[in-house]
DNA sequence: CTGCATCCAATATGATACTG
DNA sequence: CAGTATCATATTGGATGCAG
């Protein structure tokens, strides 16, 4: 990390600061709503089917599950496995490379939620302040 | 964490899983495509002004700088100080709580960019395999 | 069951103009 | 400089219907 303070892209010679950095797309993937959602779920649910993750993933439509699950199966970070059966089965687990970036996810989620108190003090003081009660849900 | 796998939520009786959970909007404002970048700038920047960090986020528009900035402020992860100077200055750094934050967000991102090849790799078997080169940028 | 295609609604984002 | 307001657009998200 120089003194210009941008360079923490590693080996490339742009920042994720960048439109052009190839590593904010995937981020966005990962950290994105679903995206977050669904590798918490299958960090703490193993192998799960389809309309497993449905489930535990709440308010997720079958299109956003399903576009979510390609971005990361595209990224590596999920590995999709179909069997020939009829009905269709189809297992969705996490990578070893989704995995770490699993735990460090979860460690960021785990920070939030054990901070919400402060967070929740924090958006009342601003919404008295700014007078503005039901901003933002 | 029980068999049921679903109570991540700390102290709170429903999950990150769940629309209702209150995290869930943090959360958002941290991972989402700006808040990220904006929490990963001031980590790096210290204390930086309006367009300073308009300069350092690549590609952020006015608004959705200051809307992020605000979302952030309510929710306590980032100060603001105006002093009434003309031309106006308003520095903005990261509260304790979001430097602690930021430092697990970060820790994260150096992951992901330090995985990146390994996700690019990723990336050309599955474009190659479903024959969709030019898929998702 | 798994999942894609399509149409429509909601939201997020961006460009621009304007104010203190 | 530091924003806010507004309008146009892009992207996302949801419901439905259909296919393997």
């Amino acid at each position: 990390m120089d003194s210009t303070g941008q360079q923490i892209c590693g080996d490339f010679d742009f920042d994720v600061f960048s439109r052009l950095c190839p590593s904010r797309g995937t981020l966005e993937d990962v950290t994105g709503r679903w995206g977050s959602l669904t590798i918490g779920a299958l960090r703490e649910g193993g192998t799960l089917r389809f309309n497993e993750l449905r489930r535990r993933v709440d308010g997720v439509s079958e299109k956003m599950l399903s576009q979510t699950l390609h971005a990361l199966e595209r990224d590596g970070l999920v590995s999709r496995q179909a069997q020939p059966t009829n009905p269709p089965r189809v297992d969705y687990e996490l990578t070893p490379l989704g995995q770490e970036i699993g735990e460090r996810l979860l460690a960021l989620i785990e920070l939030v939620e054990g901070r919400m108190p402060e967070v929740l003090t924090a958006r009342s003081r601003y919404d008295e302040k700014h007078g503005d009660p039901g901003a933002r849900a």
